[in-house]
DNA sequence: GCAAAAGTGTTTCAGCTACACCCATGT
DNA sequence: ACATGGGTGTAGCTGAAACACTTTTGC
């Protein structure tokens, strides 16, 4: 008697990868029709990274491994979200067909654990093996047609960090280490899909103790040279490092 | 084929059922030893109300299904806050035997998605048949050795709780439709586990709007009688009604 | 009259909001 | 010189925090 007996065909993990660059926010998706898929046809819809989830590995290390073998890091930021379990989530024709070709149980109901992660794009290069050629930096505002339920899944992804980013400080996890002001700002502007004051952002992000100022500057822009700034605060927090006041304008408060 | 295939073994629901009286915050919980089981022994550890997920329902309807089951009520709030798929999370001894007596496959792995539900105990009344004398509410305070890993369980509902209830006027459905501002006060102070200012907390609950004062006010009382008021909203809002600022005294603020 | 909880206002202070102009650089 | 984004200060206001005494009832 084995205590993991094959949890396999009907659990699974879902991640939505966040990433920042160039002012856009991106989700790394693959496509249907990559390297490990046996299946090639007209549907080459996107979806989030996943994979079923191994009997010797809780949910946490799941989401690990997907991070691990799509980016080849470790230690990214994860957060699990929500379960979804609709009996019929997987039942569409041509999700079928694909799961066909992939899964062992083709058949089996299955439930995904959704997580969100937060990754520096500069750290990134997309791994040769198990996912070349078929993982791609897609900007969240032209995603449409994803897989199973990956729509609903992603939605909810970006909701949860939309709340997440204004109670923790995690959105210098979408960073690199030295950031400008306006990165910053524009991250959370992107984020929130709300304009906020460029004087109370600055006056709030420093104040708050959270970044600190490099004596550095760009070099090379056609404009003001940006100062640099970096995260003030140990890499590895206990959560999510401490909670700190980061609602922005406008944002809807809460008791005091 | 079936789409859904039997899942059952793998994916559970389990409740944590909050309840409200006496200035004291409780937690339904289920005997093992109880009605349905087969196993009778010493160990009469409690545990959270739960049961594995059918294949035609979806894991807010296993979550509802088992709160209608135990106090026959339904449209219960519940609120799913994470799932857990540790491997071994069933694996004690004293777990494992219990299993074999309720289980078809005692030995397969099985992870759970959690949800938190809020109940006004004045409309409960536990429902003879599947679990008689076996459910019991529990205060809080009194909660230690729960079986598999439901203490840990238990200890992110109240997390989540108390996240919760400083951003959406859900503490109402704790309560009776009419409650006195003392009720009220001490539900927050019960679960945030901290006093708060009485004149404060009133004016806020008052001028929020979140409350309408009724003419009515508590007969027998041995002190000042207390004036009644009701929750100041649909019954059945969009999410969790919305949100409003509910922030209490020395909670964590946020970005603003 | 005593115990017990209800009820009630004001002052202080922190921090959010709104707002407009000059600066440094590359082309 | 012009275009581009960087960088800066203040005044008003809202709302959180702190704080103590009187009222009503049952016993």
């Amino acid at each position: 008697m084995s205590l993991s007996t094959s949890l396999n065909p009907h659990v699974s993990v879902d991640c939505s990868i966040f990433g920042f660059s160039d002012n856009s926010l991106c989700l790394l998706l693959i496509n249907r029709n990559g390297a490990k898929s046996t299946f090639k046809n007209d549907d080459n819809r996107f979806a989030l990274p996943g994979d079923l989830v191994r009997d010797n590995e809780n949910l946490d290390e799941a989401a690990d491994r997907i991070l691990k073998e799509l980016t080849g890091l470790s230690g990214i930021f994860l957060h699990q979200f929500k379960a979804f379990g609709d009996p019929l989530r997987i039942a569409k024709a041509k999700d079928r067909d694909w799961l066909k070709g992939v899964r062992q149980e083709p058949d089996a109901r299955v439930i995904t654990v959704a997580y969100l992660a937060l990754i520096d794009r500069t750290k990134v290069e997309i791994k040769p093996g198990s996912f070349t050629n078929e993982a791609k930096w897609v900007p969240i505002s032209e995603i449409k047609d994803l897989v199973f339920d990956h729509n609903e899944i992603f939605g909810g992804a970006l909701l949860a960090l939309r709340e997440m980013i204004q109670i923790y400080p995690i959105a210098f996890k979408l960073l690199p280490v030295k950031f400008t002001m306006g990165d910053l700002q524009s991250l959370y502007e992107t984020i929130l899909e709300r304009e906020v004051d460029k004087r109370n952002f600055r006056r709030k992000m420093v104040h708050s103790g959270l970044v600190r100022a490099l004596p550095e500057k760009q070099y090379g822009v056609s404009n003001k040279p940006a100062r640099f700034y970096v995260f003030n605060g140990s890499t590895s927090e206990g959560l999510y490092s401490s909670i700190v006041n980061l609602k922005m304008e406008g944002s809807i408060t809460v008791f005091n």
